[in-house]
DNA sequence: GGTATGACGGACA
DNA sequence: ATGTCCGCCATAC
């Protein structure tokens, strides 16, 4: 339970008024293609861990959970700590997204490699 | 081993 | 901008 371990603490080390994405977090973690499984360690642990579950949203900065199902709610935890969301949902990604600190020229995804297209 | 799940992401029309 | 399609992979069973 490695991954869902450095995830969980990954989420708990995003500070207040900020957010961070699911493929952020997943690459963080280590695997930059395990998006769905940092959602899933919320879906299944949020609750119990206690984890501030509302400082993660898409990679397009918006709020996954649907309209009675959280959205609400993530939407008035995250303004009650500074951080506006608009009326879909959307987050100002430029102005909020969290930076860990330590990375210089923090490189979440590997570089494309050129592939053919058959 | 297999199947199902999951609050996803990127590419494309 | 919106919607569809498909790849991805850690877990649970």
């Amino acid at each position: 339970m490695e991954f869902e371990d450095r995830v969980k603490s990954l989420i708990r080390s995003i500070p207040r008024g900020r957010v961070a994405t699911y493929a952020q977090l997943a690459a963080l973690a280590g695997n930059h293609r395990a998006a769905r499984q940092v959602a899933r360690v919320l879906h299944s642990s949020s609750r119990k861990d206690r984890l501030p579950w509302h400082r993660v949203i898409n990679s397009r900065g918006g709020i996954s959970l649907g309209r009675g199902r959280g959205f609400e709610e993530q939407k008035r935890l995250l303004k009650a700590e500074g951080v506006p969301a608009d009326r879909s949902g959307r987050v100002d990604l430029g102005a909020f997204q969290w930076e860990p600190p330590g990375l210089h020229g923090p490189r979440l995804r590997p570089p494309r490699i050129a592939v053919v297209r058959p």
